[in-house]
DNA sequence: GCCAGAATTTAGGCTCACCGAAACCCTGCT
DNA sequence: AGCAGGGTTTCGGTGAGCCTAAATTCTGGC
């Protein structure tokens, strides 16, 4: 009786991945943006999830997964980010160019497919944009974290993850060889001198996409 | 304006493979068996793809693919095709489990990530069941073939290919080593002499399903 | 030539996921 | 306190794709 399609589970990894960097609950406008539906279809779909246990709901308010929801959306996320990861490392996609063949494979590959890309890539525990990949049980990792664009000058740490959202951004960052694991220091708003000694400007998109240690 | 959704894709490609081995047409009943639909949807879907161009329809009459229509489901049985022979050569799946997951994936994968798998495989000419991949532009080789079942005693050759509708059989030729390629003589009604002197009792239904050199 | 039974189509309905327009609720600002 | 504007929900509709039940058409056997 609890199938979750494709559509629902796109609702639920949204709701997600919205607070997985970040702590304020998602409003239905902001998750009707996200997913490119009308607000109206957005109600429409929270009422279904709601009823199905998988979220809750204060009519006006915003919207909170619940320990099913979250177990839901996690197994698509952790889809999404193993489909993303053997893309990158087997076949020869590069990492501005997974998000969209994902957002489909994800709804549609089995499980034993996902297990045995898994077991190819040998078990990763990030994507190739740095983003923790849950474990089957839900678990995620995920260690603290500052946007670029809100850490102080001075501040020295590594890149932890950087959104997956804006392709531009992500070809930026590889032709200026900035990636998850990349050591730097923040000379100056929006310049950071790597550990090579070499400095970058980075722009102020980046800066909003990239996250670091805390 | 003509996308050819997932489930259009299916009926394509069924009417396709009815008559890949065999000459008759497929009337409306026999694709509702064989897709496991009602007959009204049928004749509901028929109307549609005949309004695009994709098929021929007279009245209470066979169904037949225009070449527009050819077209699109070479197209899909070349994606079916080629991620099955990619989930035997590179997953670890067996002959008979593939065919379930291919049915989804050919309507999900991109033709990049499609032409990705194509070129890591080596540019096969036959999936695992010895079904000829159509080539990017339709083209299909396909040898003269006859039915194991309706093969004279005494006839000698080579298994062509098998049809992968029924896993039992599958396992069960599996079992015996006979595949694609396997030479033999028909010595007697259901029974077969390999290259190695050994022979085979196959079971009926398995008969039904081998396709041999004519 | 007729007609019973099978195949096919039509008719009416259903669910899912979406939409735009209109109503409604809430909040923040005066 | 009042209210305007934005966020949210409600309402009525759409298109795919499916269904069952009731026509309708075709055909093989008499
Ligand atoms: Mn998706
Ligand atoms: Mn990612
Ligand atoms: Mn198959
Ligand atoms: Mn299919």
């Amino acid at each position: 009786m609890n199938h979750t399609t494709g559509a629902a589970e796109d609702y639920l990894k949204t709701i997600y991945t919205h607070t997985e960097w970040q702590s304020d609950l998602i409003s239905p406008s902001a998750l009707a943006v996200r997913l490119g539906v009308a607000p109206s279809s957005v109600t429409e779909m929270v009422k279904k999830l709601a009823a199905s246990g998988l979220i809750t709901h204060v009519p006006y308010g915003p919207l909170a997964l619940t320990d099913a929801g979250r177990l839901r959306a996690t197994a698509v996320v952790r889809r999404h980010r193993l489909i993303e990861t053997w893309l990158v490392g087997e076949m020869g996609y590069d990492w501005d160019q997974v998000h969209d063949e994902a957002e489909i494979l994800e709804h549609a590959i089995s499980d034993r497919l996902l297990e045995a890309i898994n077991t190819r890539l040998g078990f990763p525990a990030h994507d190739p944009h740095g983003d923790p990949i849950p474990a089957a049980d839900g678990t995620v990792l995920r260690p603290p974290a500052v946007l670029l664009a809100e850490a102080t000058v001075g501040h020295a740490g590594s890149v932890l993850r950087v959104s997956d959202r804006d392709p531009a951004v992500l070809r930026e960052l590889a032709a200026d060889l900035i990636g998850p694991g990349t050591e730097f220091t923040l000379a100056a708003a929006l310049t950071i001198v790597l550990a090579d000694g070499q400095s970058r400007l980075v722009t102020p998109a980046a800066a909003a996409s990239i996250w670091v240690t805390a």
